[in-house]
DNA sequence: AACATTTTTGAAACCGGTTTCAAGCAACAA
DNA sequence: TTGTTGCTTGAAACCGGTTTCAAAAATGTT
């Protein structure tokens, strides 16, 4: 019961191995007759090609780097299934380990990615440096994911957060608010900070003041951003509408306005960021700006193919747009004046 | 600038290659002062061994397949993570490959996994039947996540599903609930259906007819739900409770509820089961049944790796632990006489 | 000092493929 | 018929490690 190997394909169809990996390969011509019984004899034994043993021999191991951040966010999971799928029909699989946000932890992880020798490397989100990652990757070919680098020296695939940041405001703007708190993101994170940047443009664009009472702690999670709008509804400052730097804290936000009873988008509107799966079952269904999570894992996967086969790929910006839903409603005049 | 390899740290510590892999290993006693050489090489060189060549060499790939189910779902993506978290400082990583719930999918993933030698497989869900999988596993130990094998063959890692679906009709019943309408998942789902029994055997118990109208159609999404819901409003067939096949599905209800101004719980309780992130911040946060998803993967993959050490592992059965939050609520008398 | 025992070491085989190289062979043109 | 060309083919080297085996060196014993 030996594995079959080549050798023994070999064997049992009276050629070289030589000749075996050949029309195993199609790397070139061999007699039909001689091809038949190679085919015959693989199909007969269940041959397995090895592909530990083919990657050392040829140097590709056909498999591509993951690094994931273990932060249970639906959107870095969405990014996560697109790679998945998107390397679904490729030769090429892809392996996972995870950065936990945290820059050894990252390069750590992506050495450990190196030391099995992939093709490629995907990163989704992080923390490291693009000096980091041009150093730890070597001259691996490397797409960024759903980030921004500065350099854009790696390639990378994201969303325009200060546009989405900018979009989401102006909407509740148009729709007559003024008074709009702002539920920001990790202090640290980089899409927090830029979709801030767009809260901000938006106002100054509609010469409403900065509000520093209207920026709200938050962390992206629900509980922390719950605890903030609680906080901000017990303040009894006025206010007539949320943004909130991502889904999870816009739900709860609503949850804290529900608590208190205070009726969405009736009396507060809120725009969220992300769009995952639920936000369209919130109630109301969350008006929200979407981030094409799984299509830039998708995306992302495949331009890393192309780069492997050769051709230059230059870094994408996304646009993210806007889900008009029901959670934004038209300022009663009550209120429109007092700016 | 080629590449480092043992050979070089070999001849730069003047010693033989076979010496490098011996102290890199540890396998066997070497002189000190050679030791220190060669990790002094070692270090100055920035040696990285070649995991490939390790594996083709020893016959252990240190991967780990993971056959995962691209379906979106919050449920199979915490179980995915909790894999890789768990696997995390092993010195095994994992490979993923999708099966799309579907037999001849599945198959084909998993043998393109064994083609790469991974030295254990984790099969999270699928449709695979017991033969299959023991037949196209082979001898490598697996273990199966998130669904219970009949014979047990293979180990599996699963929650009750039955009793989960008992404990949550029940839940509803012990508040005077007798109307309960069940939004079933998938027809041909293993879990839907377990669920689903556990939902008849609460109502036998409770000396409850079954309605087969208060069975709706459902298919693990809210968009399904939703419009089961709504139908059953519009036909006028009282309810006071609905129990959902997974917390999506209980999502779309509420929203279907919320589109009719039906108050919940005050006029219509609701029982979910998973237990996703969002579902403590529904208003009002969804009761449900805790289906501990990230966990189970973590566990599994500690398993697997205790079962590559030799040690047996048998079926683990675990409960799912109802979450009591603010969707339920006792039934007014005026319908509690009408049974 | 001589011998037995244990430890350290390098050469070589091996893992299962791919690829280079040159030889073998058939077909073709002169 | 002979020389040239082109296609098939097997032997052997190679990828980068691990492991076996026996020799060499170090240590212990008498």
């Amino acid at each position: 019961m030996k594995t079959v190997t080549i050798q023994v394909i070999a064997e049992v169809a009276k050629v070289s191995k030589s000749t075996v990996s050949r029309v195993l390969n199609g790397s070139a011509g061999v007699r039909p007759d001689k091809r038949k019984a190679i085919l015959d004899a693989t199909q007969r034994l269940g041959f397995q090609p090895n592909v530990v043993a083919r990657s050392l021999a040829n140097g590709r191991s056909m498999t591509i780097g993951v690094l994931t951040q273990n932060i249970g966010s639906p959107f870095y999971d969405a990014i996560s299934q697109g790679v998945i799928v998107g390397l679904q029909n490729s030769s090429y699989s892809p392996i996972f380990m995870d950065g936990q946000w945290e820059r050894t932890s990252e390069i750590t992880a992506i050495s450990a990615l190196l030391g099995r020798r992939v093709d490629g490397l995907l990163l989704i989100g992080g923390v490291l440096s693009e000096k980091d990652i041009s150093r730890v990757c070597k001259d691996r070919p490397t797409i960024v994911i759903a980030r921004q680098l500065a350099k854009l020296k790696t390639p990378c695939i994201f969303v325009d957060n200060v546009d989405g940041g900018y979009v989401a405001t102006r909407h509740l703007i148009e729709h007559g608010h003024r008074r709009i708190a702002f539920i920001q993101g990790l202090a640290q994170h980089q899409d927090a900070m830029d979709r801030f940047a767009g809260y901000c443009r938006a106002l100054k664009e509609a010469g409403i003041e900065l509000n520093r009472r209207l920026l709200l702690d938050g962390d992206f999670t629900a509980t922390k951003a719950e605890c903030s709008v609680t906080r901000l509804c017990e303040s009894k400052l006025k206010f007539t509408a949320i943004f909130a730097a991502n889904d999870a804290s816009a739900f709860g936000a609503r949850l804290a306005l529900y608590r208190r009873n205070i009726r969405v988008p009736d009396e507060v509107s809120i725009v969220g960021f992300d769009d995952q799966m639920e936000s369209a079952f919130l109630t109301p269904p969350l008006t929200t700006v979407r981030q094409p999570a799984q299509e830039m894992g998708n995306l992302a996967s495949q331009a890393l193919l192309e780069m492997l086969n050769g051709k230059a790929f230059k870094s994408q910006l996304l646009k993210g747009s806007l889900q008009i839903r029901e959670s934004v409603a038209r300022l009663k005049n009550r209120s429109s004046k007092q700016a």
